[in-house]
DNA sequence: GTAAATATTGACTATCAGTCATAAATTATA
DNA sequence: TATAATTTATGACTGATAGTCAATATTTAC
């Protein structure tokens, strides 16, 4: 029986069909601005049949942004299966998700709304599932970089590169979804270029972090870099 | 006219009495799930009359908030104005905020809706300039800190004090932030302890942001500090 | 004591997520 | 091919809730 298969693949066309909708709609508009009557108009469908594909409006959401953290992933894997040094792979990490904040901003917005804790209530267990393993995909790849990196000797075998992990991803992520909403205030009111506040802010974790010698290269490579 | 007077302090009397209404209601469901009817019963007052004293349900929100922002500034500024060295009201600042989000938790959680970009929506302007001079207030407390460590020469005088502050306060509230809503998951899965993970990245960043002579006053107290 | 001003009310409106009985379209069966 | 069974789609409806406003009650002024 081809017809189940074929049913199923449907099924997905379907459902992406729908996510290029809700795509559109939630580029435009956040989270709560956004009506599902409005991502129905921009699939051609009904109300009702979009809850036949997915369970709620958040479930759509999270659905739309995995996409951006799919794309995320994308960027940064290649970077980890590169022959490059560890110290090189730790700035491309770091270039490669301010890149990303740049040029895929109305994605990397979406993340604002992983941090309110009222939002996970309304999506479902399957959707917050591949959500966390969407995650977790990317956060190895940190956590790899970190191993190998106190291995060669270049981190600080000293600390543990579970909780290095959340401290980098935790400023850098903090720091560019301040910069999301805020860099024009900080740039008219004192004069400060938040994206400028991200790199001084790698600068401190990344020296504290390093042994001598991952820091003597890591001084090559910034010297380097800064033409 | 005494009157006029009176009718002000009635007035702000009734606000407060609303806030107090409002506090129960937030403190046991969030923003979302906390209706205004439910806040307008608790006043034992009708909808309309909240609405006679607060432009929208987020002022009412807004207006807690501070209540919590309020409370922190007060525990903070006291550290600021004693005697202690720099370098130690740093440490004490930290471990303020620490125990104010330990016993202050509910407002602490408030914060959350600080980052969502869509709320401040519905804020009005006044509420807004309310919470962003309170917001500086505080602010002022971080960054007077580390002008003074950078004139004493214990804080690198090459760095700009309105960047580290951000750096600082954005490191440490978004890992409190995570540690609200994760700190069981995290324990479970790596057994990692977020509370732990912030002194780390603490003590990371303030080494990086010393002078020589500001990490041996450090490293006396933080040995004095562990027993 | 009465008129004007002020404060309060709660029924009403508008909006929107999610549902479900009904209808259309597709597939299986005779 | 005709009909029954199954699957897919629909949109009017429900329930929840923020915010409004004409009507009412209370307070102040004369």
């Amino acid at each position: 029986m081809g017809i189940n298969e074929r049913k199923e693949r449907e099924r997905e066309h379907r459902k992406e069909e729908i996510l290029d909708a809700a795509q559109r709609v939630f580029f435009e508009k956040e989270f709560t601005a956004a009506t599902v009557d409005e991502i129905a108009e921009a699939a051609e469908l009904s109300k009702g049949t979009l809850y036949l594909y997915y369970k709620s409006k958040e479930d759509i959401y999270l659905a739309v942004m995995m996409r951006g953290m799919e794309k995320l992933y994308e960027k940064l894997e290649p970077i980890s299966a590169s022959g490059s040094t560890t110290i090189q792979k730790l700035l491309n990490f770091c270039e490669c998700y301010k890149e990303y904040f740049r040029s895929d901003r109305r994605y990397f917005r979406m993340f604002h709304f992983l941090q309110a804790p009222h939002f996970h209530k309304q999506v479902s267990d399957e959707m917050n599932e591949s959500c966390s393993q969407l995650s977790r995909k990317i956060w190895s790849l940190v956590v790899g970089l970190l191993k190998s990196g106190m291995e060669e000797g270049v981190f600080r075998s000293d600390l543990n590169p579970f909780e290095v992990a959340i401290i980098l991803w935790s400023s850098i992520t903090a720091l560019l979804l301040r910069a999301d909403t805020e860099i024009e205030a900080w740039k008219e009111r004192l004069n400060i270029d938040l994206e400028n506040v991200l790199d001084v802010s790698n600068d401190l974790l990344f020296n504290a972090i390093m042994t001598d010698k991952g820091r003597s290269e890591y001084n090559i490579l910034i010297k380097a870099g800064q033409h």
